[in-house]
RNA sequence: GCCGGAGUGGCGGAAUGGCAGACGCGCUGGACUCAAAAUCCAGUAUCCGCGAGGGUGUGUGGGUUCGAGUCCCACCUCCGGCACCA
């Protein structure tokens, strides 16, 4: 075979691999382990894009790279296949999600060992396989059974919760609300997304602005029973192990914000309502002490308390503020945060640090869903406040001391403030607490509500419970029971199914369409659902559980993946856990390592798994963007300047708002000019030069099928990694590809004969010793690679390899002791290639296991290096010394420099700093 | 608005405080060829200069240092996330 070829010897090596289960892995305790991770995709009928990949070359790499050090390395793949696509196409075509998603999982597989990734296959699992999913079952009944006792800070059993003894006093029912209410899993009316015109319920994310993502048309928020898990008693554990692992500061920053943890207490305030009965209405604030300058009360539009305190005055106007409310989205009502809208209820509440009677007004700016839905406001001190009152002409009153220089700078004085002071500072005018430090005053304030019984410290979280149940086919069953009575009504009671029943397999439907009520499509499975045990009748729970359950705790199940006594068994887990390279989109920043981390600490809790983190090193991968883009603007058949544009990629506009012509124009029509990109043709006429997200109406997607067709899949996986660092976001190059494809040609004919008609090496290839120089080359490259992988720094790996190929290819004859390590070096890389030259060179099987070269650092020694000289900080002159020469005799030798003596011109020099090695530095008078 | 990240040739990018632009793409010239492709060789930040050579350069402005792309301060732009969470 005379030239490169990779479409004949890549689907050689695949089979290869697979016939001989040439990465199969048993856990080995001789050995170190290695636990690296990809975040499996949801197999879409769209087939593999370039984005994913990315990541995977990088962990293949890494995996078949620790291989070859030894390590005994798990490194799987499989399916997070539930999900909304398969179901939508069911509804449009009545094709089954099963076959659907099974035809996706194929192709996927197909054009992943395409690829020539390392995974141990037998390890595969599909989150649609009952065989999987019965563990996920498992797990919710897992959760279903435990309580977090606050005290120790860990799930427990739900049989060790202490009852109280008025509780157990009133009975059985009684004793199973109590535990019902204490369960990890629990149930709760909670407003889903209901969509009339296309009859179903939707996911937060098919709702945009109100409207559906299909169609456009409004969505209601409808309150529906749903289940829920109890994360936020995992909250602050949730932040505090996020010390414990190696993950990029940025993804921790987001979860720490995303649980978003603050401490404050809670206030009583006594409102007074209109027939003279006082109720305490309850506040959360963050800054007990400036309770002295709280001058209004807001409750949220929807927080119970308002009806009871609106005076038949405010009867009309409160009605029709809360109605405008409720119907305005989320989305609405924090869009129109600028102007603050509210209306008095014409009560007045009484402050309890002085006694002083405040109005007690609504307003949306308050949320009914975050602390207690009530706030007291303080106008002077918080910025939300401070719009607020200004807009409704409410009182400021200063009780913490601004600085002088911030009353300088907003142009305030203590009568007059132009803003709100949020920072720290000496409280004034706020009784006992005048004089304390901000932080002081917030302690002692709350002590003294505390003794009063009128508060007390209270941590509060954005986080919410996570609302677990969708009202969806495609999806795990509940492995729950209703009970019903003679009537046909549930009672409340809820059995869990027994887990000798599990799985729970979902029931074939004939019909996928949404049945126009916001409720489950399992509900038609009328067969199923309905379940006689022990002379009572049961209703199956009709939800499913959301995509996200079976992606919470698949790293688990690659561990294991046949067992059926365990999700998996002990000593796998105590062996491979946790994981020590997690790699995936930054997408996932949040909710999935989320609810990963949660499900975790549950597991462990309970005893079945070993660690408190699953995941102990995360790294994101970048995203790839289309190739760059220049696009030109026309308005009336005239060129416009992108200066005067604005342009989002789809629609341009013009300064006033018109539509402009948008029209792509070729490299080469444009030049650069200072900051900008012109038209060649026109210099005034500017162009927008980007690089888009890749995505089918753009018509940008980058197919790998096609990639790995015209190169190949060494040229594509050496392409990705070769682009730049992994987290970046980095534009696609075809042009790029062909260069590595050249590299990697370049690298057969080092090797491979190509004028031969057989697969012969090349004549130059020798088995002479290589000259001190090529080794030089070589242990320095080697360094440099196993350096750069250690770091993952890919990219610059592969240009010391492309470095040490141009230092061989002019040779005249290329010794096999140069070749073989390089061509190990390559192998994690260029797998298939690698192979193919090492079997050339006369080595039977595969390279997968041969030891990593080491490097000599003797070796890297050169015999002799150049040293730059610099006068004042330039460089003047530059010295050929060994390389050992030191500080003295370098200054020695640059002083005597004919050129550096130009430059000093006679004068001594002030001052001579010498990096031996490195440089000389004079410094003239 | 807040929290992250990033700004370096025509492009992707490289540089433990010590020779800016490695490596690749593109481009220019040359070799090979009847010719082209492929391949190989040489050049390629920018300005001045025929040249030797010299000046200027890492988003902007300041600072620290013998020496700054790298450290510090202020600002600008782009990307990602969050966004009335009291």
């Amino acid at each position: 075979m005379p030239s490169y070829h990779p479409a004949a010897i890549e689907p050689r090596w695949q089979n290869y691999w697979v016939s001989n289960k040439t990465f199969r892995v048993e856990a080995d305790p001789s050995k170190p382990k290695y636990y690296i991770l990809d975040m499996f995709p949801y197999p879409s009928g769209a087939g593999l894009h370039v984005g994913h990949p990315e990541g995977y070359t990088a962990t293949d790499i890494l995996a078949r790279y620790k291989r070859m050090r030894g390590h005994c390395v798990l490194h799987p793949m499989g399916w997070d296949a539930f999900g909304l696509p398969a179901e939508q196409y069911a509804i449009e075509t009545g094709t089954h999600p099963r076959e659907t998603t099974e035809k996706n999982i194929n192709n996927f597989r197909r054009q992943i060992q395409m690829l020539g990734f390392s995974y141990d296959w037998d390890r595969e699992v599909d989150t649609t396989d009952p065989n999987y999913y019965r563990w996920t079952q498992f797990i919710f009944l897992l959760l279903h059974d435990t309580w977090f006792d606050a005290g120790a800070r860990k799930g427990r059993p739900i049989s060790e919760l202490p009852i109280p003894s008025e509780v157990a006093a009133r009975g059985e029912d009684a004793i199973r609300a109590y535990r019902d209410g204490k369960r990890l899993a629990y149930q709760a009316e909670v407003p889903v997304n209901w969509c009339s015109a296309l009859g179903t319920v939707l996911a937060n994310e098919e709702v945009i602005d109100g409207r559906s993502e299909r169609g456009n048309h409004p969505v209601v928020r409808l309150p529906l029973k749903q289940w829920m898990l109890r994360i936020t008693d995992y909250a602050d554990r949730l932040i505090e192990d996020l010390m414990l692992v190696d993950w990029p500061e940025s993804i921790r920053d987001m979860q720490r914000n995303w649980i978003g943890r603050s401490e404050g207490a809670e206030v009583d305030f006594a409102a007074i309502a209109p027939d003279g009965t006082e109720s305490a209405v309850r506040v959360f604030t963050t800054r007990p002490d400036t309770l002295f300058g709280a001058t209004y009360m807001v409750l949220a539009p929807e927080h119970p308390l308002v009806p009871k305190l609106t005076t038949k005055a405010q009867a009309a106007a409160v009605e029709a503020y809360r109605d405008q409310a409720s119907r305005k989205s989320d989305f609405e009502r924090t869009e129109m945060a600028k102007v603050k809208t509210g209306v008095w209820t014409g009560s007045m509440a009484r402050n309890p640090a002085n006694g002083e009677l405040v109005p007690v007004w609504i307003a949306d700016y308050v949320l009914a869903g975050y602390g207690t839905g009530a706030i007291m406001a303080v106008p002077a001190h918080d910025e939300r406040d401070f719009a607020f009152a200004r807009q409704f002409d409410l009182p400021v009153k200063v009780v913490v001391e601004p600085s002088q220089a911030w009353l300088d700078k907003t142009g305030s004085s203590l009568g007059n403030l132009t803003a709100a002071y949020t920072e720290s500072g000496q409280a004034i005018a706020s009784g006992f607490l005048s004089g304390l430090g901000t932080a002081e005053a917030k302690a002692r304030m709350t002590a003294w509500l505390a003794e009063q019984g009128r508060g007390s410290l209270k941590v509060n979280y954005k986080l919410r419970d996570w609302l677990f149940s969708r009202q969806r086919y495609w999806g795990e069953p509940f492995p729950l029971l209703h009970e019903i009575d003679d009537d046909g009504k549930p009672t409340g009671r809820i059995e869990p199914v027994d887990d000798s029943e599990l799985p729970l397999r979902l029931p074939d439907l004939a019909d996928f369409k949404p049945s126009g009520r916001p409720e489950p499509p399992l509900g038609k499975a009328t067969e199923w659902a309905a379940v006689e045990r022990g002379g009572r009748r049961y209703r199956r729970e009709l939800n499913t559980m959301p995509q996200w359950a079976g992606s919470c705790w698949y790293y688990l199940r690659y561990l294991d993946p046949k067992n059926d006594k365990a999700l998996c068994g002990k000593s796998a887990e105590q062996y491979w856990m946790p994981v020590d390279l997690y790699v995936g989109g930054a997408e996932h920043a949040v909710l999935h390592l989320l609810y990963s981390r949660f499900w975790h600490k549950v597991l462990f809790d309970r005893g079945h798994v070993s660690t408190p983190e699953p995941f102990s090193r995360l790294v994101n991968q970048g995203m790839i963007l289309g190739e760059m883009e220049y696009t030109a603007f026309r308005k009336d058949g005239a060129w416009l300047s992108a200066a005067k544009v604005e342009y989002d990629g789809k629609a341009a506009k013009d300064a006033s708002g018109a539509e402009v012509e948008s029209v792509k124009v070729e490299e080469d029509a444009v030049e650069k000019k200072g900051e900008h990109f012109v038209l060649k043709a026109d210099n005034a006429i500017r162009i927008d030069a980007r690089a888009f997200k890749m995505s089918k109406s753009r018509g940008n997607v980058i197919n790998p099928d096609e990639v790995v067709r015209q190169y190949g899949a060494d040229s594509l996986r050496l392409y990705e990694m070769f682009m730049g660092p992994l987290e970046a976001t980095k534009p696609w190059s075809m042009r790029g590809v062909e260069g590595v494809y050249r590299f990697l040609t370049r690298v057969w004919r080092l090797v491979i004969d190509d004028r031969s008609e057989e697969n012969r090496t090349s004549p130059q290839v020798t088995g002479d010793a290589p000259s001190r120089e090529t080794m030089r080359q070589l242990h320095r490259t080697i360094q440099r690679v196993t350096d750069d992988l250690d770091g993952m720094r890919f990219n610059t790996a592969i240009s010391a390899m492309m470095e040490y190929v141009n230092h061989l290819t002019p040779l005249a004859t290329r010794p096999k002791a140069a070749l073989e390590p390089f061509i190990l070096l390559l192998a994690p890389f260029a797998p298939h290639l690698a192979e193919e030259l090492w079997r050339a060179l006369g080595h039977p099987g595969t390279l997968a296991y041969e030891p990593w070269p080491a490097f000599d650092p003797a070796m890297l020694v050169a015999e002799s290096i150049e040293v730059p000289v610099q006068v004042n900080g330039k460089i003047k002159a530059r010295l050929t010394v060994a390389p050992n020469t030191d500080g003295p005799a370098l200054e020695a030798l640059a002083l005597a420099d004919e050129k550096v003596r130009e430059h000093l011109g006679g004068k001594p020099p002030r001052k001579v700093v010498v990096v031996p090695g490195k440089l000389v530095n004079i410094v003239a008078g």
